[in-house]
RNA sequence: GGCGAGUUGGCGGAGUGGUGACGCAGCGGAUUGCAAAUCCGUGUACACGAGUUCGAUUCUCGUACUCGCCUCCA
């Protein structure tokens, strides 16, 4: 297969992707702060280091890659989120665990290999944190633990930042008992009612960025292939992570290869919180749209521009899917996905050409390729994406997820599923009942009814023999009164 | 203020030192009772200025504009 090329943030250019042992290929990527339901942001990088995911157990190998996505459920907004609904705060992260896998299944995306949570990396942390103390990197200060900025020379070499430049450029209130405005925090003193372990500096909690670097040396060792994540995660959580790493383990390289994703736009404006104008991921299911819908919507932007979510992007992205899904329908995928999509992904993940490349199949009329390539992406799978890694490989790895995905994916199929028998019944007579006026050619009525079962969301198709039907969106059995 | 990205046809969106993807929309045609769906055909695009070059949308410099990060956020 073709050599992989990335785009490594560290040196600002594409090179040859090159594992440090092929067999056992390392990536990390940045999770959630597991205190609410993913937004349509946080689902950029879940798709598009699943594409990685999948183009690299290509390449190397199904059992090969070992991929790993945290947890973040220890942090101020899940205290937050506890104070405020007097909720255990161990409920409330179990919980938004469980929505974050429903959702990102619905993607179609295969889960990492290993999912660690922060809490239960604790004395790692703790461990890295005193090594950074003894080496004189770190230092205590009134019950915090401090990272020394100034004590490691390649600090802000990943975004391209000096000291001073960013001192200069400071706005927020400095703790005083910070020697560098820029020293940031890995361990805190804990009050009663926060979340805290014993550790050699009392009651307390781990920083904002210390829980990476510790999983990440846990699960893939001191130097490892890939971290990835989102571009605003760039500076300083991933420059923080660099420093305690290389810090703490001198001899290791922490990762090879740092990829970052672009920000996601609605509808040409920045999406944030404090804006208010995101919304998640659930909300979109909820009002029908599939889930691989999303996905390639997601996917037709290349990963590191920005992307702009619009409602049309939904709609040209659900014709595609839904004219692929009807040639591809019932036919069995070509051995390899076509030489073209896989070129393309290889190119720093090109999704983009990929699909450009899938367009061309379609054509071409090759649709067993078209299937086989669509599996790279993770798109025209049997359930969205879970069973296409058995087709591309050996097993499903999280059958689990089937019960998520199943009911969704039947819906997207074709939405006649989603009828009971009495409302196909019923569609059905007014079917007959149309097909009688045409041959009576009373045309006026057979649009009438037509018409009728567009308003409740049937679209006919007429061929020689029969009257074929979709539903789109939501069947609405009130609009066929109007027939009566 | 510091750092960075971008500007491609009506829209979206790849890519390339020389033959100008791909999709949607539009237009023409096939098909249809009419549609829908499908199929075939069809495009006057590379922000602006200068430079390098036989030749630049593609390289270099500058200008304008847009956007992101530096603050919770992927």
């Amino acid at each position: 297969m073709t050599e992989i090329k990335l785009y490594n943030t560290k040196i600002r250019r594409k090179e040859v992707f090159a594992p440090i042992d092929p067999d056992n290929v390392r990536m990390y990527v940045c999770g959630p702060t597991v205190y609410d339901r993913a937004h349509i942001g946080n689902a950029r990088p879940v798709v598009v280091f699943d594409v990685l995911f999948r183009l690299l157990r290509h390449k190397y190998g199904h059992d090969n890659v070992n991929y790993v996505r945290n947890f973040t459920d220890v942090d101020d907004k899940i205290n937050a989120k506890a104070a405020e609904t007097g909720r255990d705060i161990r409920d409330i992260t179990d919980e938004t665990i469980g929505w974050y896998h429903e959702d990102m299944d619905a993607l179609g995306a295969l889960r990492p290999v290993h999912e660690p949570r922060a809490t239960e990396y604790i004395e790692q942390m703790v461990t890295m944190i005193e090594r950074l103390v003894a080496n004189g990197h770190a230092y205590t200060a009134e019950g915090h633990v401090l990272f020394d900025v100034n004590s490691y020379e390649a600090y802000g070499a990943l975004s391209g930042r000096k000291l001073e430049d960013m001192r200069a450029g400071e706005r927020v209130e400095v703790a005083d008992y910070k020697r560098d405005p820029l020293d940031f925090v890995l361990w805190k003193p804990s009050s009663g009612d926060q979340p805290g372990w014993e550790s050699p500096w009392g009651f307390g909690r781990p920083g904002w960025h210390i829980e990476c670097s510790a999983m990440a040396l846990e699960l893939l060792g001191e130097s490892f292939d890939i971290h990835g994540g989102g571009l605003d995660l760039q500076f300083p959580h991933h420059e923080n992570e660099i420093a305690q790493s290389c810090c703490a383990n001198p001899s290791g390289e922490f990762a090879n290869y740092w990829l970052h994703n672009e920000m996601l736009q609605v509808e040409g404006k920045k999406m944030s919180k404090s804006l208010g104008n995101f919304f998640t991921v659930r909300d979109l299911l909820d009002q029908g749209v599939p889930g691989e819908v999303i996905r390639f919507v997601l996917l037709s932007t290349h990963y590191r521009s920005p992307m702009d979510w619009t409602e049309k992007k939904v709609r040209e992205a659900t014709a595609t899917l839904r004219k692929w899904r009807g040639m591809t329908k019932g036919i069995e995928p070509s051995a390899n996905p076509a030489s073209t999509v896989v070129d393309a992904l290889a190119d720093d993940l090109n999704t983009a050409g990929a699909i450009a490349e899938m367009h061309k199949l379609a054509t071409d009329g090759d649709v067993a390729g078209l299937k086989a390539s669509a599996a790279l992406l993770g798109l025209l799978g049997n359930t969205m994406g879970v069973l296409v890694s058995a087709a591309i490989s050996s097993q499903p790895i999280w059958p689990s997820a089937f019960a998520n995905v199943a009911p969704l994916n039947a819906f997207w199929v074709d939405g006649k599923s989603s009828l009971s028998s009495k409302e196909i019944d019923r569609i059905d007579y007014w079917i007959r009942a149309r097909s009688d006026a045409k041959s009576r050619r009373d045309f006026e009525e057979a649009d009438r009814i037509r018409e009728a079962l567009l308003a409740a969301g049937v679209s006919l198709q007429d061929s020689f023999l029969e009257t074929n039907y979709e539903v789109e969106g939501v069947f609405d059995p009130s609009k066929l009164e109007a027939l009566k």
